[in-house]
DNA sequence: CTCGGTTTTCAAAGCGCTTTGGATGCCGGC
DNA sequence: GCCGGCATCCAAAGCGCTTTGAAAACCGAG
């Protein structure tokens, strides 16, 4: 059932038609009811490719999702986001596309994805320090948004973003407090622009504490269960081990919970944690109480935030940039405590 | 920059160009190189919507994400099969666009994907038992797969699942053999095709080895991993508690270790566990020696099988319904061992 | 040369929609 | 009775591509 089948039904024309189920003033109120009457009872939908052609809008976003960077897409935080985002996307009559892209080629990806048409606008992920995709992208006046920012690059964007610094400078500070003084810091890759500033935090909190940092202590990785109880079991076999740990994700904190366990170590008796947590849907931090004292900024909210400042932008392409900084709270559960041992 | 400009500058017919770009035989080489390399040096990129009118074709694939249970789309698991499909989709040159729909609304969000034209072909997941979408798509035409099986639908369909009723089968059993009397099912939502088939496993293996359920032992709920230690915990405080634990998600299972913490028991000695591996990327079940003992079947490499399977459907609309079934593997992790207190 | 066949190219229609620029009919005002 | 103005409706062009059917160019055979 197309427009001009419709309309023949109706004895219109198709402009009319089009008119009438566009909300446009110029057709009577009883030929609009008549023609959206019709257009229920024959299950009429406007083939989204001939109005995307007339339009010029495709009323879709896009994402690219890296191939060879495995974890990327996998990452339950991506998930997360992208279940904010494309509730939002819903609410405005976007679809959201994902396309595929090796790392050679990410970004000839996003060209590609909108110079086709594919797409209004696109979401960027995951940016790393000097982002170049998003000088790429401002050359191409795509609308895009960037979840994160990106130190060093100094072309003025869309973005949202947590406040990775502060809150993992609020983290350690709290251990500092708690008397902790050999404090490890497991956290993400570190070309990652989200881990160096959570890093800067990290190292900023020693600093105004007047503790020096032990490269021993500090360990990057992808933040996998894995690695945190790898790294974890490995820095408990040194001759000063920490007595407090911070980890970039809630599943590096798991496999750090491990390691503990297994060395016979009480979580927040023996070793202090306190995680990231990115409040995901299915990985809740605890139910009433936190199990891990946490960073928490909900992921999923930030999704739906990009989503909407995306579709603004989309908009008014013109309008100055927004960006938006979230603050994380820090939720004090059952794993830290008072630093032992104090002499 | 599109087709008649291209063909302006090469002084070809826009036909031809087209032509050549597609590669049809009814163009000399010379020509097609000559069309090639202006396409390549002004960037030209056949506008995807303009191509989708003419020929039909969308090349792109849905997949609906219910939003209100809120989970589906998060679910790590999920994440992991759409990594998986999104990169089989990128090789044959599909993209892959998501849909929300609330849960009403949901056959509504298929059918409007569809017959819009915005996508050739859908995926359907997370089938319940007696799942209705899988009529509504066959009625509609939709070529689709299904990611799991719908017990209770007799229409023939495309699907590819792993073989959940005798993976926990043989987990059961395997716990019977090492003494196991007391176990414990904690699984996903049981109106959900795959966990009833997991149960149905788990009975079976009971039955043959002449036990009888016990239903306190049997629990169902979303795979959480606070649900997991909630559901332990709980069942930890039964007169007569399990001595084993199987479950339907490592997620779960991490929960269920914590509670087996939590209660000074030591997993593999004190309770035995096991759980379903999914193969998460992130979520490795251990690096060399696998922390729980598992019943594993990459869900990544389902979502591969998947995107082929549907690609060759939408190739070959009339061709006769295919199906896979992959069987799970049983790793043998030190999550288990004999069981307890043996009189 | 001429002619049938082959290769190469092209004009134009069509995909299903929106939108511009009228047409048509009806109204009251003069 | 005519005209401007308004409310409705419509024909046709256009979005950027593919594809049909036909023309043009070229070939060697006779």
């Amino acid at each position: 059932m197309n427009l001009k089948q419709l309309s023949q039904i109706l004895d219109l024309s198709p402009t009319t038609v089009s008119r009438a189920l566009n909300g446009y003033p110029e057709v009577s109120e009883e030929t609009r009811l008549r023609v959206q009457a019709a257009a229920a009872k024959h299950g009429y939908r406007p083939n989204a490719r001939a109005k995307g052609l007339a339009t010029g809008r495709s009323m879709v976003i896009g994402h690219v999702i890296p191939s060879s960077s495995r974890h990327e897409m996998v990452n339950p935080i991506f998930g997360d986001f992208v279940a904010g985002a494309v509730k939002k996307y819903a609410e405005h009559g976007y679809d959201m596309m994902f396309t595929n892209a090796d790392d050679t080629s990410i970004e000839d990806a996003y060209r590609s994805l909108f110079q086709r048409g594919a797409v209004d606008g696109v979401v960027l992920q995951g940016p790393k320090v000097n982002e170049p995709r998003i000088e790429v992208l401002t050359r191409m006046q795509v609308p895009f948004i960037v979840h994160g920012r990106s130190t060093g690059v100094s072309l003025p964007y869309d973005w949202i973003d947590v406040n990775n610094k502060s809150s993992f400078l609020r983290a350690t500070r709290f251990l500092i407090d708690l008397g902790h003084r050999r404090i490890a810091l497991i956290n993400g890759l570190e070309d990652m622009d989200f881990a160096q500033r959570r890093r800067d935090g990290y190292l900023e909190a020693l600093k105004q504490a007047g503790l020096s940092p032990d490269p021993a202590l500090m360990r990057s990785a992808e933040m996998t269960e894995v690695y945190g109880h790898h790294e974890t079991r490995d820095m408990l076999r040194l001759d000063d081990p920490p007595t407090a740990i911070l980890t970039s994700s809630m599943i590096s904190a798991i496999g750090v919970r491990r390691a503990l366990d297994e060395a016979g170590l009480k979580m927040g008796r023996d070793v202090s944690v306190i995680a990231h947590d990115d409040d995901l849907s299915y990985l809740k931090n605890g139910q009433d109480v936190p199990i891990f004292t946490a960073t928490r900024s909900s992921v999923r909210h930030a999704g739906e935030l990009a989503a909407e400042m995306l579709i603004e932008r989309i908009r008014a392409p013109h309008d100055p940039v927004k960006t938006r900084l979230l603050e994380a709270e820090l939720v004090v559960g059952g794993s830290t405590g008072p630093a032992p041992n104090r002499f």
